[in-house]
DNA sequence: ATGAAAGCGCTAACAC
DNA sequence: GTGTTAGCGCTTTCAT
């Protein structure tokens, strides 16, 4: 039993910082090299089963915790992946960055967190302090990006996807959806319901340029289609219950005849459709109302909600499919670097 | 110039990974040497104008990122505050984790996120991999945790905050409130109102503690101040709008002469809400509701919501100022290192 | 104010 | 299968 007195010179006669219990400890308690403790945590199987019992009997006994810290130093890149998303409040980003986060922390990934607040400089700053993570791959929101962060990213050499959007030329990879798309089926939907006066009512779309691209798609398909207005509206504000009373009043009095909108987000259509009930607008008869999001509320409301389906979850699981191909080994190229997840018009009640 | 020569043996015959800009790199340019950068990086004061103005720019040159892995590792703390809560989705978690990384990021902290699913063993694993990073600090969502969590945490010496939940003995530090007070809260307003057929209904409180407290709280505080009847309804899955349509009507059946009802979540009394109307039950005359939350619809959806607003954001902010105050040296002990945001009743039209 | 030297705890060749 | 040997890129005394 030697090991208290090899534990001593571990000891210095300064900085003492609740000396953390190293795979050395571990290594000197099993009476093996610290490679081959190593090993045993990385590849069980490759190391006798005799060591590997005694192996596990020291880290139980000493509680030994491995730094990961000095393992992706060692290793040269870190078990983290870095996400990037306008807000976690939203909940699109949190059904997607929560089924991303067990996607990979089933195969040892920690996720770091960063929030753009729909701004690029902030956005710039945060993948620069993600890239100083060494990560395993970063995940982006978008395709929006200022030209240094690209330039950034490019050069760091780590894999990058770009989510909830296709349709431009990503950095890297990219899982999502086309949104002029998703506005062109909900103006299609509302169109062949017979609507002609239609507005879109957004927020924030002076920074979210996805629901920007929702607004433009819609405008378009109804202008293409034919003999329908089209109004876009936008509130500057975040996309709340509240803001959907705001804009539909707003609708009621830019628009005449006013018979249908879509929103860029469920939330809107939920204030639009209280907004509606306050004025005693009967929801289909009078007005359609289509959403986008398809979120918690929307089956169940009255009248239940006709929306569109981005599917965050299907998202999150492609996201973390890319970056854990790319992890082991497979490096997939072409057009399967770039994931369309579609959309899925549900047609409820309100149109 | 003898710099050409000594970077020479910086390549090794083998592993060449894509050779990432380093300090040493930076030195180099700027004629200093490399603990001249890093005394830069960290005081800039502490370095002369000159060396200051050379190295910035061999920064800026060679786009140097500093590598925090090494940084953490050297350091023996790393820049990272890991946060652990049962789910992103929900709606109170997503607010303060929002702010908590906005909080941190402005200090330089990065934000590691796991969700424990509302599962103990989830956790443990969890807190495991959190420790592995040596964090600056460690953040639980509520106060029950298995035993092995609290003794993993105590003995790794890392500042602790236990957040959502106050009123049992923390493992170091928390922020939150009491929920059994917050059911009281409820049962009281309800009572005042001349209620007396009362149910809680709540999801997932097998495993939501919470949750849980919340409903106790109400059912004795029901009890207690007399000759009101109260009902306990659990519905085993998330806490969703369409549970509360379900909840409603269990309650219904359950509870005769049923007048009024307090849910442990906005949603459920939204979906409860969002019943009554389809059944024709008046809200508040016939049924009163409150809810837990104050979430974003919970003002403006019909009628508007009565509810206990518990302030997620706060949360944030202070879990947030606990945490910097200890890294700033700051240690508070005693009573400081409790922290009870407490709870406001928001009564609206649905009582 | 600046630099030299000694690690932080681990991984990954490589030899045995 | 196991041990030896070098680092990974940075921080931090301690001298100068």
């Amino acid at each position: 039993m030697d090991v208290g007195s090899s534990l001593q010179n571990r000891v210095p006669r300064k900085r003492r910082k609740m000396q953390r219990v190293t795979m050395m400890d571990v290594a000197k308690l099993a009476q093996v090299s610290p490679s081959t403790v190593s090993l045993y945590l990385r590849k069980p199987a490759a190391v006798s089963p005799a060591a590997g019992q005694e192996i596990a009997r020291a880290i139980s006994t000493l509680g030994y915790v491995p730094n990961l810290v000095a393992g992706g130093l060692a290793a040269a890149s870190s078990k983290v992946v870095s996400i990037i998303v306008p807000s976690i409040r939203n909940a699109f980003f949190a059904e997607t960055v929560s089924t991303l986060q067990s996607e990979l922390a089933a195969e040892g990934l920690q996720v770091i967190l960063g929030h753009s607040e729909y701004g690029e400089e902030q956005e710039e700053a945060l993948v620069r302090t993600a890239l100083a993570w060494a990560p395993a791959a970063v995940v982006l929101t978008g395709l929006s990006h200022s030209a240094e962060t690209r330039k950034l990213l490019q050069a760091s050499g780590v894999p990058v996807v770009e989510m909830w959007e296709i349709g431009g030329n990503p950095i890297d990879m990219a899982v999502g959806f086309s949104h002029p798309q998703v506005g062109a089926s909900a103006a299609r939907h509302l169109l062949s319901k017979g609507r002609r006066s239609l507005a879109f009512l957004g927020a924030r779309m002076q920074e979210d340029h996805r629901a920007a691209k929702r607004a433009n798609g819609f405008a378009e398909e109804a202008k293409r289609t034919g003999h329908a207005t089209c109004e876009v509206i936008n509130h500057p504000g975040a996309a709340t219950v509240e803001a959907g009373s705001l804009l539909l009043n707003r609708a009621l009095q830019q628009v005449p005849n006013l018979d249908a909108i879509a929103c860029s987000n469920d939330l809107i259509a939920l204030g639009a459709l209280f907004e509606c009930q306050r004025q005693g607008l009967a929801v289909p008869d009078k007005i359609a109302v289509a959403g986008f999001g398809d979120l918690d509320f929307s089956a169940s409301c009255i009248p239940s909600l006709t929306t569109i389906r981005p599917s965050g979850d299907l998202i999150g699981k492609e996201v973390a499919r890319l970056i854990l191909a790319g992890i082991h080994g497979a490096q997939p190229t072409g057009p399967s670097r770039i994931i369309d997840t579609g959309h899925v018009l549900v047609e409820r009640r309100s149109t």
